[in-house]
DNA sequence: TCTGGGGTCCTAGGACCC
DNA sequence: TCTGGGGTCCTAGGACCC
């Protein structure tokens, strides 16, 4: 037996802990550089917002209802959902930190005890809340796909919220009364062909034979979704280590990239501004890279121009540097970004966005050296100076310590100056949980 | 003026090895 | 007319998730 617990309207929830005010009140949250809506509270929902408009076409409609606008505030989101994972491993040993808002828990075992699920399941739901204020839903099932459906109908039926699936009849019944496209692993794409084909309902989609998927919907991922929708679990159980001083969960074990990217908050022709961009992205994604005990041996940088403009030509340019041996040392992968971008930048082009990602990647232990670059002690002493970085930009705030080709101008007067390239940010909330500056106080 | 960011897995095909 | 069998590694592209 599996629970899926999600956190309703996640980033909408985690401001309204800190402003219970706009408790019942329309809400929205945007996404970095005030670009689009991507959270909504239920009353901006029922005003018909739609998940990732654009913050601009909607502004009036907005302003007209009076609904309270935030920026997003990723440290506050991050650390919110890292107490939520806390309490939720008080309940079982087994959590799977799958997104910042939502996590599977292994009930294996507690399927025998069928009446007391529902009341475990409130149990938990109210503990969150209790403990951290954010509420949630649960959906439980034996499999995956079965829990995450039984969560999504527990946020709409009367159900306050919990919702168990217990016997065959009972998924199967609720199949039927869903589009296919709410399946999880059911996207826009498959979903349009299902409808096509007459496909309309979940229970449509499970009634077809097993072969079928596994030939029309992506090979054994459509075997696999075949199978869970049938009570058999296909889909991997991993068991997070998720780290608790981690500000963002969650943190998958074995991931294959770290990518750090950035609109900016208008368009850059200057090479000295997108140098300091790039440098400080190649900077970020190095010490996600660290903070993961990984090295890599890939540097992309990434160019994108108006991917709104209707002009032809690609929307973004890639350049990828191999470097000799894998690295997480900040300044031989900005170094790496810095060449790149050098190969892409074409003079008098306006850029809109750039990035970096690091691929290639291989756990820190097992870093192959190369014949002629850098002996062991070299990478000593690179692994040594990382560490202190690291250590004095957590206790003295982030980019405390830095590269001067990430810009020297940063800080004028003590006063923290946003750099040229940043994106908007107009209505971003306090670090309540997370600066010492900006501790919630009450008012 | 204005439209986010960060991931995963799978398949097919090409180049290469013995 | 006709040309084996068994692999690996890499990339691009398509689908999906939040």
């Amino acid at each position: 037996m599996y629970a899926l617990v999600d956190c309703n309207n996640f980033y909408v929830s985690c401001e309204r802990v800190f402003a219970p005010n706009l408790e019942g009140k329309p809400v929205v949250v945007l996404s970095n550089n005030d670009g689009c809506l991507i959270a909504r509270s239920q009353e901006a929902k029922d005003l018909g917002l739609k998940m990732g408009e654009p913050y601009h076409l909607v502004r009036p409609l907005l302003e007209q209802h009076q609904v309270r606008v935030f920026s997003s505030n990723y440290a506050l989101y991050g650390d919110m959902s890292r107490r939520v994972m806390q309490v939720l491993s008080r309940f079982t040993a087994g959590v799977e930190v799958y997104s910042i808002d939502e996590a599977f828990l292994d009930f294996s075992g507690m399927s025998l005890l069928a009446p007391d699920l529902l009341a475990y399941g409130q149990r938990v739901q109210r503990t969150v809340a209790r403990d951290t204020g954010i509420p949630t839903c649960v959906g439980m099932a034996p499999t995956k796909t079965l829990a995450k459906l039984a969560n999504r109908l527990a946020r709409k039926l009367g159900t306050e919220g919990v919702l168990a699936f217990h016997t065959e009849a009972q998924w199967k019944n609720a199949l039927a009364h869903v589009p296919v496209d709410t399946i999880w692993g059911v996207g826009r794409r498959y979903g349009r062909k299902l409808n096509e084909l007459g496909i309309g309902t979940g229970a449509d989609l499970a009634a077809m034979p097993e072969h079928w998927l596994r030939r029309h919907m992506g090979g054994v991922v459509g075997q696999r979704l075949w199978r869970e929708l049938h009570g058999q679990p296909c889909l991997e159980w991993n068991p997070a280590q998720w780290d608790e001083k981690e500000h963002s969960a969650p943190s998958t074990a074995g991931r294959h990239s770290v990518t750090c990217t950035r609109s900016f908050g208008r368009p850059q022709y200057d090479a000295v501004v997108l140098n300091e961009a790039v440098a400080t992205f190649a900077a970020k994604a190095a010490e996600k890279l660290r903070r993961h005990g990984l090295a890599a041996h890939l540097v992309t940088v990434i160019l994108g121009t108006d991917r709104y403009a209707a002009l032809a030509g690609p929307k973004t340019y890639h350049a990828v540097i191999s470097l000799p041996t894998g690295s997480n040392d900040t300044g031989t992968l900005t170094q790496a970004a810095l060449r790149g971008l050098q190969q892409l930048r074409r003079e008098g082009m306006a850029y809109h966005r750039a990035g970096v990602l690091l691929s290639g990647v291989e756990p820190v232990g097992q870093v192959q050296l190369g014949l002629f670059s850098g002996s062991a002690a070299d990478q000593q002493r690179s692994q040594q100076l990382m560490k202190t970085v690291d250590k004095l930009n957590a206790r003295f705030g982030r980019q405390f310590v830095h590269l001067a080709a990430t810009g020297t101008h940063k800080e004028l007067d003590g006063q923290h100056k946003a750099p040229v390239w940043a994106g908007r940010s107009a209505h971003r909330s306090p670090l309540y949980t997370t600066g010492w500056g900006e501790l919630w106080q009450l008012h």
